[in-house]
DNA sequence: GTCTATAGATAGATAGAC
DNA sequence: GTCTATCTATCTATAGAC
């Protein structure tokens, strides 16, 4: 633990993020103390105030750059097609992204409410600039007749409530891979939106 | 706040079980202290040790009750029907139910990291029994060849996932009546589950 | 049934040396 | 960049009086 000669600044920021995550996610952002941390980092506490000014500033980063990470991997996958083969792809990218990710998407939902006012609003705006993605695809499909959805802004809701709670449930061992999971939400998610059945119930 | 004269077990063990439940969906239940619901009941922290043997097993309590509660709340309410009218039942019990007791609902998702073992397996039990009513719905109609649904499992928790993130966004204000978005939701569920859609989306 | 008082542990954060 | 040492506040829970 006297790491004071080799020390790395670099180093020691991306172990408080990631042990942070973890504890936090693990337990709740309230129930870890900033001694925890230190000890996972390896550590003594007072060092982790050179790296963030407050335990509620290290939360705020992580959520904010769990948030921009997202709606970064997003523009990367996302392209022009059909509403139907956009629902499906965002369908797709949203349930492995979120499993591949599952303990910031988890600190994303439960601490919200740790949060000061001046973070949760920027959550909030990142949050809803995604849920906006879904829902123009909605929106496009419901312009063009191919889905029968009736409210794009609820229905962008719903489906991305049930594509997280996804979440809920995985285990990378349990009976059906995670292509198969993303099959059946698929095919579900088209129905919730209306889309043409035929194809995607077998 | 001098109550030693006058006082009422039932009275207290009441506002304990309300104040707590409201202080752990605002905050969490590791950033609420004993002090802070004593303050909120109006008695000394001491006082909640009289019912309660320990912080946790307020929890416990809260949570196990709510899960009893929603079981025997839709013991009322089912009745035999077809699928598609038990699908339909199901989901606009749900949402009324959780819309109703959201700090309840709010806490059985976000702390059931803070139980200890034997408190997580019990009200697991319960919540799997709510979800096998949903499974069987499902089952029946699958059966009957009303729905499309091709995994009754995992359609059920896809379902739930959907419907109580109603929870996540509902305001009382808000730009729809709780039957609009119940209808909504009612369609979404039925495309969700492959029903005869026809009917369902307008 | 509730009080006062407090034990004993632990919290977030800071000062100053190296 | 990390340490030791510590301040001040707060925590859960208990003891014993009324």
């Amino acid at each position: 633990m006297a790491r004071t000669i080799g020390s790395n600044g670099k180093t020691t920021r991306a172990a408080i993020r990631a042990k942070s995550l973890a504890l936090f996610a693990e337990s709740s952002f309230a129930a870890v103390s900033m001694r925890r941390i230190a000890d996972e980092v390896g550590v003594q506490p007072a060092a982790l105030y050179a790296y963030y000014p407050s335990k509620q500033s290290i939360l705020v980063d992580l959520l904010v750059s769990h948030m921009e990470e997202l709606l970064a991997a997003w523009e990367e996958e996302k392209c022009a097609e059909s509403p139907g083969d956009a629902l499906e792809r965002f369908s797709r990218f949203h349930i492995r992204y979120h499993i591949k990710r599952a303990d910031a998407v988890f600190l994303s939902y439960m601490e919200l409410r740790a949060l000061e006012p001046e973070g949760f609003k920027e959550i909030e705006a990142l949050r809803k600039t995604y849920e906006g993605e879904l829902r123009a695809i909605l929106e496009a499909g419901q312009a063009s007749g191919e889905f029968a959805v009736k409210d794009p802004p609820i229905a962008a809701m719903a489906i991305l409530a049930m594509l997280t709670g996804v979440n809920t449930w995985y285990r990378s061992k349990g009976r059906l891979s995670q292509a198969a999971i993303a099959d059946r939400y698929v095919a579900m998610v088209k129905g919730a939106a209306g889309a043409s059945v035929e194809a995607a119930h077998v």
